[in-house]
DNA sequence: GCTATAATTGCGACCAGTTGCAGTAACGGG
DNA sequence: CCCGTTACTGCAACTGGTCGCAATTATAGC
């Protein structure tokens, strides 16, 4: 199933419906590499056809994330950057701080914590992506601390 | 030590200066019951004197937290949620979504998982505070799914 | 104490992101 | 194929938070 039959039929389970603007945001997220920013993504709708307001790339964006089909990081720069997560599903990343570096981390990885805390506090830990700050090896070592 | 000495002996480490500003910010931080918004605590410190300026508020809260005083969590209503770490040391949180309890999380519960991303990833976690987001075990019985 | 220096503050402009609302349009049912 | 319902969009106003800058003030050296 291709990703836009999947987004229409998450759309559609829910009562919500597909339209031009979402179809759009969805096939630039394609196009980029990596990450992008919902300005990125705005501009990018807008080179397409005519414009779509940054409120409604804003709440498709949203919806996607809550569909798992897409996740964010937030930038030291202070904005958020999104990812789709295709294929891969589900998983998270490892920020360095210095180079700004992302290493995605496979959701298995952190199931022992998330068993931990089920069995240990009774709490169910969301299906989100998280993202944890840090350095990388090679900015760790080359500040010898 | 007192709180406040701590902070002014971690301020001159830095070279950083103790001013009235900073002191009365971190008074009301000690009044307040768990958690308290930008807003609360900058509306607190009107009350007690002459008007600080809310960014000031929020840059005393920055320095705070990069001492590893201070902790946020960021609500579901959109804003961030301020915590003294006092007596505690750094220690982390869970929230449930739905009814907004927070779980206080010891520091030591997350060290297996930054030592598994320490030897496999190279990768040095930052100490600082997380939140996980989720269901506390009465909502998510109640929800029964 | 007084002065010089550099950190800090308050202010206003600004930023990314959200929200309320009135008009528009997707889509199910006839 | 058309109509009615209701989700969706664009817009503009707004929110929490940040930043640049000129004026202020804490502190070290004399």
């Amino acid at each position: 199933m291709s990703c836009e039959e999947t987004f229409i039929k998450k759309l559609r389970e829910r009562g919500f419906r597909m339209t031009p603007q979402r179809e759009m945001v969805l096939a630039v997220l394609h196009e980029v590499e990596d990450f992008a920013t919902a300005e990125a993504i705005h501009s990018r709708v807008g080179e397409r056809s005519s414009v779509v307001d940054i409120s409604t790339v804003y709440r498709t964006l949203e919806l996607l994330e809550d569909f798992q089909m897409v996740a964010h990081i937030d930038g030291p720069d202070g904005q958020r950057h999104y990812e789709l997560l295709g294929i891969h599903g589900l998983h998270h990343h490892l920020h360095c701080r210095i180079c700004g570096k992302v290493i995605p981390l496979a959701h298995e990885e952190i199931q022992p914590l998330m068993k931990r805390l089920e069995e240990a506090y009774g709490f169910t830990v969301e299906p989100e992506s998280w993202t944890f700050s840090g350095l990388c090896a090679a900015c760790r070592s080359s500040r010898q601390s």
